[in-house]
DNA sequence: CCCCCGACTGCAATCGTTTGCATTTTCCCC
DNA sequence: GGGGAAAATGCAAACGATTGCAGTCGGGGG
């Protein structure tokens, strides 16, 4: 026989204003630590509050205050159809985020939008669940935030900041990120070096850019250019990679746009029996933490996530302050590890 | 000088009610769909909100209609002090759970609680901010679970169910899963295997009744019990590790708490220039990603996160629904890496 | 003894929805 | 055309807090 315990609905405060004696505006004003309330009173209602488990329904309070003390925390993933948070990146700006925002004293409203992505934006904004909004990746709905930063200002983006872009965005130099870390591989004797990633996206069209960039720079020794396209999902990266291959294009590095991508590059060449560095060399951008620990090791484009996220918790702040506080953009590091040695001669 | 955007406050109800000519009511009753609105009029109605940009305030709504279609996931971190959120098994966790919740067209309200924890529960659910709770980790916060449980039907938590536990709970069965690890490690020639971690924690003491269980089983053979205390953080567990291996104590494998503590404890015994596995064989438990991509790869009990999250959310909405659903172990597996080979001879 | 002022306290409006009930309109049938 | 039922709409009361304003009370000074 199923138990169906009664579910005695919370205290409200007209109830610990019964209880003490005085009206509701009183409890109120006492909970506050408003000075109006005699202080003898003041720590009588207390008292009885803490006793009764009395504490302020949030909804109602939200609804007269006109705020919610909340930040939404955004994932779109136009990207990666319905599949789970698989990105580790995305996992451990998450973690910061959350860190950061309760340190405020703000509670998380946490949503991921996946397609079909109708409105997520507005709607999200206009229905004022909360105060302000992180965005985290701009995935393909660069003109969805321009449209709605003109008229609503607490909103910050995580990504990159191209020239036509107005809304408020926190990313790392992923230009200048891009461009060490393929300095580097033809400064190691790399000449044909794949570019595996999705350049319709804001911050890898930047990250295109540097490797376009070192190429240039690096005129007069042989190079070719090569666009490996892909999805930043493991999954579509592994396939990707393994087709490449096995089309028996050359190629002695690449330079993917996600550390995901990056070790799942690493799978597929390993998987067709070429080895890592000796036959390919491989560079990846994020330093997630699984990065340190793969097989070889990855070579990558450090972002200081716990910084990033401080910066973007404080700039929407300041713009539910009201001001209108200008993007960010951070610094990119080239974290030399073993998945790029010096190339072998073959 | 500062461009100080207006914001104009988003259109209520009414705005769209004095458009169409009608009362609020009547706005209402459209958007929801109402057969009590004439068809003719509902379609103007809904095509002037449209146009209007018009949604509900979500606060009001869930004032009015006291439920909130939000469910709160709990993050206690009691052991970890100040640190962000570090160990990968809960972001892994929380990223499937938003999934999970998200599905089912409810919000994810996100808290991390770290020390001092006071009345954090009882606080989450009377402030109702949230349909339902899913506390990820019991910490140690055994009592505090219990005693919310006893009046608070929707709630649910991650972690290991002992005896006396009377909250629902899901986890996936830490006792098998241990006794698993450990009698491989004993079938593997390993006589002095050491339980790394913080048996005061429900989970892992479910963990260590296995551990022990698989020595008792194996009765005969020499065997050394040792328990080294860590507690579930990276910094903590190479500390602990690096001490213990300069004390001299004569160990020849570890079974780890969790696979970050693991991580930690490879680290610290390869930077004391022992090897793994041929000195010490050492094994996991969670299976985070990162463990398959260490060097040497991890073994591991596994834990299905995906199907422990969906089982969290379908017990809460259960709970919501006012049935008293059970809690629930799910099986776990040992996942053989290379970690933990034979015993190489001295 | 009266008045005034300061210190408290309560009334009532408000935040933006939803919904029971009363009321109006429409429509059909006799 | 009248009557009644059915269909559509609006009124007003919630939901649970906060706060401007008005009122009460007590004490001190003239």
């Amino acid at each position: 026989m199923m138990t169906k315990r009664t579910q005695k609905s919370p205290a409200k405060m007209s109830d610990i204003a019964a209880l003490a004696g005085v009206s509701a505006s009183t409890v109120s004003r006492a909970l506050a630590g408003s000075g109006l309330v005699a202080k003898a009173k003041r720590e009588q209602i207390l008292q009885l509050a803490r006793e009764a488990g009395y504490v302020v329904n949030t909804t109602a309070r939200n609804l007269r205050l006109q705020r919610t003390e909340t930040i939404s925390v955004v994932i779109p993933l136009a990207h990666e159809a319905n599949q789970p948070l698989t990105d580790p990146f995305f996992i451990e700006m998450l973690g910061y985020l959350a860190d950061e925002i309760t340190q405020r004293g703000f509670g998380v409203y946490l949503q991921k939008i996946v397609p079909p992505m109708e409105d997520w934006l507005p709607k999200l904004v206009a229905s004022g669940r909360s105060d302000g909004v992180i965005v985290v990746g701009q995935s393909t709905e660069h003109a969805t935030l321009e449209a709605v930063a003109s008229h609503y200002l607490p909103l910050v983006v995580w990504g990159g900041h191209a020239g036509d872009t107005t809304y408020c965005t926190v990313g790392s130099d992923n230009e200048a990120g891009a461009r060490a870390a393929v300095d580097h591989l033809i400064r190691l004797g790399r000449r044909r070096i794949v570019f595996f990633g999705d350049p319709s996206l804001p911050e890898i069209s930047l990250r295109y850019r540097g490797y376009l960039a070192a190429l240039e720079a690096a005129a007069g020794a042989f190079e070719a250019r090569h666009v490996l396209p892909t999805h930043l999902t493991a999954d579509d990266a592994v396939v990707a990679m393994g087709d490449f291959v096995r089309s028996g294009a050359p190629f002695d590095a690449v330079f993917a746009a996600s550390d995901l991508v990056a070790i799942s590059a690493i799978q597929a060449i390993t998987a067709a029996g070429m080895t890592v560095p000796d036959d390919i060399a491989v560079v990846g951008y994020d330093d997630i933490a699984l990065a340190a620990h793969t097989n070889p090791s990855l070579t990558t484009v450090r972002q200081d996530l716990r910084r990033a996220a401080a910066a973007l918790v404080d700039l929407v702040f300041r713009r539910i302050a009201g001001e209108d506080a200008p993007s960010l953009v951070l610094p990119a590091e080239l974290i030399v590890r073993r998945s790029c040695g010096a190339r072998v001669a073959a």
